[in-house]
Parts: structure tokens; sequence; C-alpha cells
DNA sequence: CTGTTAGCGCTTTCAC
DNA sequence: GTGAAAGCGCTAACAG
């Protein structure tokens, strides 16, 4: 099966770790054509006869041949690939919508690169370059929480290379954005407690500058107005995002400083998947009974809602679709026969699920 | 900043998605030297004098200069990209573990493709077929929960691609392997039921045959008898695997066979993270308490066990250690001078960490 | 110390 | 209908 035919050209001192492909250039010598034709013939060119394409076509598959994606990506100055910046790799959240990236790009051929920003606007940038020298052919990008300059993300844009961002917007570049309704779920959370019954409603949120954290405040905020309940801006606290331990520290002692408030919230609304999940883990250790205490809703996407204690109330965003829309926005681009400079934004929509964190 | 100097080559229909990138030749024209002595200098050959070199390196510096990633790779035949294979993004577990190999892979200037089998060993072909292709410089697997057939695994190897499994071992290849004691961690969690006056213990495992389902059914049994309880061959069940509607379907099952037993089993051990935190969910779904009606252990590195419903006990395994290890004994084998012949196996231990869930 | 040259695997004119 | 040749960006052997 596997023969040796063709490697004579690879006896080289390190031959253990070559690859014994089949290159254009061996299916040549083997049928006795040129590589022109070979070439032509696997890529189904109408210059070449029925005949020789399908001897070529059978003595490729037999011999396994497949293109070299290096050769072809230098010659065409296309990779094929994307390159896929996150905070990180260890977020559910994340997870799935990276599911949904490589959903969409495995069936367009695309190969996914997938870097880690771990919240650091530093190295993000370093991901980003690493990325365009790597030769990718877009840029599908959901900003570090830290990060406030897009001026390295605009000059790759710039310097034409396909950029969209996800989950994390910002009006700092004109690009393709997929997002969700940020404003609207945390609207419609906030709404709930109200129509619960809560009228002491804390507010937990990241210290990014990005549109996400804003968003949120602003859809609770009008939910408050439109109830006719005051903002008492005491009850917002941020939580500093850059690292898991200062992520810890903050929520701990958000919760002991909202305890310790004269009129304590009687539920907290909390602005991302970390926050909510750690909140309520935090208001367990220290004892607070959920919902007899607080009660708590927040954006996350965990599929342990159900299970924990109590079973939690979220607002879920549809992380693989947003994913894959992303994806397809990324692939249009690059694939565009002309420069694209009408930019849309999506948002995708937000579900509230009332689960027992938030009934009384 | 951004000078339009060197890219009258491009002019191509297809310019608009041109990165402006400066190559070696544009460099050489610029600086008046050749492209040899240019690739020399940023290479700090030895053959280059200083100056050049000074000259060169600023020039590149200030130019962006980065080495086109492709041309490199076709020239010496490695891509500095390694394949990883994973059942799934969307899982706790396995993005610690990606987490790990990518720390690893970074500082060693590897990049890594990661694509998942979704547990099919078809698709799992599929994405080898797809790493091998794109020239990768080894492989990171670990195996898809339906992957009987290891050949075409071996064949890749025996290519001269080197392979690493992680997580989930097989003894069908020979090569480094790198994986958790899992005898001994459902060993260690079956004891402590018994220690805790646990009599009936139930054991939840997967349907695969791969190894780390055995080895946890091995210490769970080995457990009992050291612990001289009778093992009752009905109080095993296992639970497909191949896709998650399957496996709450069977989970469900499962549970009600249990409880339906005149000898109801007193605790549950489960064998993987997505049967224990599923399973725990059912559990409360269908009215029972836990620990009251039946307590549960299992293998989870979810960092939401003291949130859940009750705080559930876990084997721990060093998920991001085995990630890093693993990409360690995969690079050490893609930088080997000589081929490598000896393997070794790697077990890292593993941790049991108790909570309410199996406290009477 | 610097330059010339060949070639990695592929596509793409342009000849024949 | 087929082939020869150039070139994508880079490295390395060999000349000078």
């Amino acid at each position: 099966m596997a023969d040796k035919l063709f490697n004579d050209t690879f006896d080289l001192p390190d031959i253990n770790h070559m690859n014994k492909i089949v290159t254009l250039k061996d299916i040549a010598k083997a049928l006795n054509l040129s590589i022109s034709t070979i070439s032509k013939a696997l890529n189904d060119s109408y210059e070449i006869s029925e005949d020789t394409k399908k001897k070529v076509l059978s003595y490729a598959k037999y011999h396994h041949y497949s293109p070299n994606r290096m050769a072809k990506g230098l010659k065409e100055g296309k990779s094929r690939s994307i390159g896929v910046v996150v905070c990180s790799l260890e977020n559910n959240f994340v997870a799935q919508m990276l599911d949904g990236i490589d959903s969409y790009s495995s069936n367009k051929s695309y190969q996914i690169i997938i870097m880690q920003s771990k919240e650091s606007a530093q190295q993000e940038i370093a991901c980003l370059d690493l990325l365009y020298a790597g030769g990718v052919d877009g840029i599908l990008i959901s900003p570090a929480s830290q990060t406030v300059d897009f001026s390295y993300l605009v000059t790759l844009q710039k310097a034409g290379l396909p950029v969209v961002l996800f989950d994390r917007l910002s009006d700092h570049i004109d690009t393709h954005k997929v997002g969700a309704d940020n404003f609207r779920g945390a609207y419609d959370a906030t709404v709930h407690l109200i129509d619960n019954g809560y009228k002491n409603i804390a507010h937990l949120n990241t210290n990014t500058i990005l549109s996400i954290a804003t968003e949120r405040l602003n859809g609770y905020k009008q939910a408050l107005y439109d109830r006719n309940i005051t903002y008492r801006p005491e009850l917002l606290r941020s939580c500093d995002y850059s690292n898991p331990k200062k992520l810890h520290q903050d929520l701990e002692a958000a919760i002991h400083y909202y305890m310790s408030l004269e009129v304590r919230p009687d539920a907290i609304f909390t602005a991302t998947d970390q926050i909510s999940t750690r909140c309520l883990a935090l208001l367990n250790k220290m004892g607070y009974h959920v919902p007899g205490d607080v009660a708590l809703i927040g954006f996350t996407n965990t599929d342990l809602a159900d299970a924990l204690n109590p079973a939690l109330s979220t607002v879920n965003q549809p992380a693989f679709e947003m994913g894959q829309i992303a994806a397809s926005k990324l692939i249009s681009l690059i694939e565009a026969k002309i420069p694209v400079t009408e930019f849309e934004t999506i948002m995708l929509e937000t579900k509230v699920n009332v689960r027992a964190s938030t009934q009384k």
C-alpha cells in the first residue's frame, strides 16, 4: 500500500520526520506526463482530456495525493485560514462561539487558528502580529476587556486584512460586527426582576470600556426608568476583568459592600458569564440564601444553570449562531471580488430563562 | 508610516485583499543588497557584518517585516504548527487541556490548529486527513469515544508524522501518551464513598472501548474488592457517548433503572465530566435528594462544582498540565534529531475533592 | 563579508 | 491536448 517509489528526493539527514507525501512531480513522473498537466487534470481544467483526467485522478486517489497547503498558499497569496482571537479558551461561552465559528469555517474549507488574549491588550497585539505574519486571510476577534486602542487592528484592516468583530464590539473600527442585543437582554432581565417584586436591584458589571458593558448597563437603567424605579448609583459595581484572581476579589468585595448597605439590594443582575456563576458560588459560600436573601439573574450560557444551587435564572445568548454568522461575514469579506465599504452590525436576540434564583 | 513603495508586483485583480507585506526582496532592493544577505542578516548569520545586520534589522523593524510563514514552511518542509484533535471544543475539561497545549506551544512558537471529532471515528479521520494535508509537524490527539481502529493514525505515524495521545489513551498505537491516573482516581473516589458509609455504589461509565473507561471501572472494582464489598454487576451502567441527546437519554434511563432496583444504590460514582454534571442535574430534576437519597461523586473539572446543588464531590484531573506535557512530548518528537523509538506513558495524579454531595 | 543560484510544490501563462 | 518555464518568499550551498 504505502510505497517508497517516490521518495528518493527526500534522502536528507532529517528524513525521519519527512512525511512521505505524494507531489505533483511524483504523479507526473509515474504517469509520464508533465507537472502542469497533472495540476490541470486535478483542477478539472477543460484543457485536459477525459482520459488523462481519469488516469490522474485515480492515481492521485490511490496514492492519497493531497495538495501541499503551503505551496498552494504561497502561490495564491492566500492560506485559506482565519485567525480567531478570544479572551480565553477556558470559557464556556467562548467555547460555544468557537464551535460556531469552526462549524461554518470547516464547511467552507477554512482552517481556524485560535489565539488567546487572556484579556490583555498587549497580548492581543502579539496574537494579531502572529496571525498576520502567519498569513491568515482574515481575523475574527472578540477584543480583550482591557483593550482601549483599536488602531493596530485598524492598521491591519487598512493593510487589506479583513476583520470582523464578534461578541464584544467597539465603535473604534468600521467593519462587520456580530453581537447580541445586550441592551435588550439586560432590559428584559431587569424587568423580570421588577415584575417579580424586586425593587432594589444591584448591577454587577465589568470594568471594560467595551460597548458590551455599557449596553447592559443602559438596558438595566432603562428598565428601572420605565418601571419608575429610581436608579441608585451605589448599587452599581464593576469588577476588574483582567484576571480571575482580581475578579474574585472584586466580586467578594462587591457582595460584602452590598450586604453592608443600610438598604440592601434584594436582587442582583450580573453582566457576564464569569460574574454570574462566581457570584452565585460566593453568595452560597458567604451564607446568603438565594433568592431568599437576594435574588440573582445574570448573563451566562452555562448548561449547568439548572444544576446550580439554586437553579440560576439566566440571560442566554445565541453563542453558536453568533460564531457562525461572524465566520460567514468574515469569509464573505475574504472572498469579495471588490472591496467592501458598507459594513453591518448584526444583533442577535437574547433570551431570559427564569429559574429558581429569581423566584421569591 | 504605511508606504506603498513595494507593491507594484501586486497589481492584480484581487489586490483589494492583498496584505501589503514587506518581503526580503523589498528590503534587498531598498538597501541595495542581495536577498540572501538580507535573509542571513535577519537570521543573525555569522557571515554578515554587524554594520549590515544593524541596517537590515532596523529597516525590517521599521517596515514591520515578518517572514512569510508559508514560504518558510514550504522551504523547510515544516510548518511550525501542530494539529490538535479533540472530541469537542465545548467541553470545559477539553478547554483546560487546550489551554495547556496552547500555553506550551505558543512558548515554543508553534501554532496549534484545533479540530473536533465530535466523538465520531469517521469525522476524526477527516480531521487527521486535513491536518496531514495541511502540513502540520505533528498531531496531538484525544481520540473520539467511538474510535476503535487506530490504523490510520498508525499509518500517519509510519509516514513520519509524530503523534502523541493525551487524556484518552489506547494500546493500539505505540507512541508517547499523557493521561491521568484514572485507576487511582476511581479507586480513591470509591474508597471515599465506602469510608463514608456507602455500601451500594453504582458506577456510571461510557460505552467507549478506550482505556480511560476500563481503568476507571477497574479502580472502582478494586476499591470494592479491597474493602470487602461484593461487586454487583447490575450497578454498572454505561451511556452512549456519541452524542449529547443519546447521552441524556441513557442517563435518564440509568437513573430510573437504579431507582427501580430492589436494593437501590446509595451512592453513584460517575466516570466523566459530562456524566457527572448531567447526572446531578437529572437527579435534581427527578426529585431525588443528593446525598440524602443517593450520594454522588464524579470525575469532572468544572469550576462550578462548589456552586452546584449540592456542591459536588469530584475527582479532578490536572488538565492544564496534561495539555502542557502532551505538547512538550510532541514537540520533543518533532524536534528530535534521530528517530525516537522508545516511548513513554505519563500518568498524572488525580485529586478527590470532597464536597456536600457525598456527606451523609 | 556578500552575491548567485537552485529549489521547496504549486498555478499559470504561453508555446507547441 | 500537453508541456516548458516563470515565479510566489524563503533558505542554503557554493562562488567570489
